[in-house]
DNA sequence: TAGGCCATCTGGTCCT
DNA sequence: AGGACCAGATGGCCTA
């Protein structure tokens, strides 16, 4: 990543100014009340001095309320502050701290955003996806989780990778697809990019990389795909898709699970909105979708921490049977809109 | 070297 | 008045 962590001072111009802001910052900066400008231990100026130019500014303005000393009336209109040294100074003292704010600011949208990078389906902590990308691999996850809640049904995989691709630039897409362990060479594409399914099963394709209507279309197939692709952490994939699916890096490894961040999904026809309370799940959980064969649903529920009801077709986790479908309807209605 | 991405600074606007 | 938010400007770093 091309950006140091907060916490390191060197990255800090002014390391008086919110250098040690805590990453979990939101809290911090609601509470961080700055001191007042002639109390600080770093003041800009002697405190003699800063008295002396206190009073010189409180003698003009009294100056100005009352009228100068011929007795004229102050001047109409709008006061015209004169920039004394000492209102110059404390300009800039509040400059400094707006910036140190504004630091702070976005280093909480940062935060948040890394938040994000760790619940989209591609993640990886040598080499973060920008953040417009990950703004667009967010939306089209959420998308795509839309479509296939409101489908209700095991989702086509090709159509599903080629949701999350849409409208990423081709190094993204790369990446997702490297992330995704495919092998877009062996994709046969039609003269549109979309995926040949003829004579086929869909999942016996690898996917194409996608291309948004603004990027144009694809120039050959797998064009700098997985040759170019940076390890990623993958998918978890399971017996159905791995024949499709190249080696793994050993660099492609889960992220540690840092907390509840996001609601679990688990892209396998069965997957849980709602978090597992369990110990086990703090330790075991990774982040990403997780290919698996579905008719094994025995197995699933070994490689599996989400549940599967025995008993229903949907293949969706017990804990959506609650959830009103219609919602579903609104939820892509607003997407769209 | 150009372009992309990023962090930071800065001034403006809006709100409390 | 002061803080939050925003967008533009700027410069640094990295990569093709």
């Amino acid at each position: 990543m091309l950006t140091l962590p907060f916490e390191e001072p060197v990255m800090m111009p002014d390391p008086q100014f919110g250098a040690n802001l805590p990453r979990d910052c939101v809290a911090e900066n609601k509470s961080r009340k700055t001191d007042t400008f002639f109390k600080q231990d770093k003041s800009p100026m002697p405190e003699s001095k800063q008295t002396q130019d206190e009073d010189s500014e409180k003698e003009e303005e009294e100056r100005e309320e009352v009228g100068d000393e011929n007795g004229l009336p102050r001047r109409r209109g709008p006061r015209k502050k004169k920039l004394t040294k000492a209102r110059a100074d404390r300009v800039k003292f509040r400059r400094q701290e707006a910036n140190s704010r504004e630091r702070g600011r976005m280093h909480c949208l940062n935060n948040a955003l890394d938040s994000l990078r760790k619940v989209v389906p591609c993640y990886s902590k040598t080499q973060k996806l920008s953040k417009i990308e990950t703004l667009r691999l967010a939306k089209n996850y959420i998308w795509a989780l839309s479509e296939i809640l409101s489908a209700g049904k095991r989702p086509d995989l090709l159509a599903f990778v080629q949701s999350l691709c849409k409208g990423l630039s081709q190094p993204t897409t790369n990446l997702v697809a490297g992330c995704l362990q495919l092998n877009a060479r062996n994709f046969p594409t039609d003269h549109n990019g979309e995926a040949s399914h003829s004579g086929r099963s869909p999942y016996q394709n690898l996917y194409p990389p996608y291309q948004s209507p603004e990027l144009g279309t694809p120039t050959g197939h797998g064009s700098g795909t997985m040759d170019s692709a940076k390890p990623f952490r993958p998918y978890n994939y399971c017996s159905t898709y791995e024949p499709f699916y190249e080696s793994t890096s050993p660099e492609c490894v889960s992220p540690q699970f840092e907390g509840p961040l996001s609601p679990p999904i688990n892209f396998n026809g069965i997957f849980s909105l709602k978090h597992e309370e369990t110990a086990e799940y703090g330790k075991n959980y990774h982040y990403g979708m997780h290919y698996c064969a579905v008719p094994a649903r025995g197995s699933l529920g070994q490689s599996s921490m989400f549940r599967v009801s025995s008993d229903s077709h949907f293949p969706y986790d017990l804990h959506l049977r609650s959830q009103p479908y219609a919602m579903q309807g609104e939820i892509n209605a607003a997407f769209h809109n």
